[in-house]
DNA sequence: AGCACA
């Protein structure tokens, strides 16, 4: 099955959408002379007069680190790849390529959904092992999102992405999540080992990859993998729970009530009834579903969605280990 | 990472 970048999009709340590119021409191969960046004299309130970077990019919490003198040992040199954690989980490919893209030696980037929750982490790569460090000195620790304080945390990579910047696709995204169109749903127990077992980091085995989803702007290159699960050390699998008509919710705040869930739930077709209880203080609940499908909906749209009450982030979701005993 | 009710 294929997915296009599109059809990920999710339907929770995005706040941060109209994030506000910067558009100005590329500083490259000409650099703005130097004066014109007073690094320690940053005005928020004026973010466009003679900064090098847009406002947003800019460090609020640390000053610019000096030099980008970093220590690594001979392995690392060779690396040219970082890695990106830290983003928020609706964080588009275009914005990742858009905050390296001026960072001198860039060649690509890639958004991978890594298939654990909604996490995602991309890899961008540079001509060099130079001008990788040198952009993860000027970008690690930046604040990504003003509104939620994301901050991003680079590192080199513990491999070099295969990705070529041949035909000039500007980013892929690769999708590890278990997704499934909505037809088939026979397709769950395990016809594929999709984010299964991730853990191999060969330069040289690209056979059976067939799991990870990779959809790039030129549409012609099939069998470029990611060997970024390197990076990703030791995830471990999601669920092996079967399809359930009921749900398992957790990661609800302590003050979370059984009428403020029965409200979001009861949005969603097929819903029937809740049930709460506190385990270690904190409350879970199972919602029964008149049936698969309706579960599986109401799931994958309530993911990770935070309610009045929730105090740990968003809820987490998954298909109860037995159905609800109907009275 | 946490899964009850019968």
């Amino acid at each position: 099955m294929l997915c296009d970048s599109k059809s990920m999009a999710h339907a929770t709340a995005q706040p941060y959408h109209d994030y506000p590119y910067d558009m100005r021409p590329l500083p490259y191969p000409a650099p703005p002379p130097a004066s014109h960046s007073p690094a320690g004299h940053f005005h928020p309130s004026n973010p466009t007069v003679g900064l090098h970077s847009p406002y947003y990019l800019q460090h609020y919490t640390h000053p610019p680190p000096p030099a980008p003198i970093v220590h690594v040992n001979p392995q690392q040199q060779k690396i040219n790849t970082l890695f990106v954690s830290g983003l928020p989980d609706d964080v588009k490919a275009r914005e990742i390529h858009n905050l390296f893209r001026r960072h001198h030696g860039f060649d690509s980037c890639q958004l991978e959904y890594t298939g654990r929750g909604n996490q995602v982490v991309a890899f961008a790569t540079f001509i060099n092992h130079h001008s990788a460090v040198a952009a993860m000195g000027a970008l690690d620790r930046t604040i990504f999102d003003p509104e939620t304080r994301a901050t991003l945390h680079i590192e080199l990579a513990r491999s070099n992405s295969k990705k070529r910047s041949r035909g000039g696709s500007a980013y892929v995204v690769i999708d590890k999540r278990a997704k499934v169109q909505e037809d088939d749903q026979n397709d769950w127990t395990d016809d594929g080992d999709v984010g299964s077992d991730e853990s191999s980091d060969t330069e040289n085995d690209n056979s059976r990859n067939k799991g990870a989803l990779a959809a790039t702007q030129s549409g012609e290159e099939e069998g470029k993998l990611v060997n970024g699960g390197a990076a990703l050390d030791s995830e471990k699998t999601t669920q092996n729970i079967p399809p359930c008509s009921t749900l398992f919710i957790a990661n609800l705040g302590p003050n979370c009530s059984e009428a403020e869930l029965n409200k979001v739930l009861s949005k969603f077709s097929g819903f029937q009834t809740l049930k709460m209880r506190a385990k270690w203080g904190m409350p879970v609940a199972f919602a029964d579903f008149e049936d698969v499908e309706s579960s599986t909906a109401a799931m994958e749209s309530l993911e990770g969605t935070l309610l009045d009450s929730s105090d740990r982030g968003g809820m987490h979701i998954e298909y109860a280990r037995s159905k609800m005993r109907r009275n």
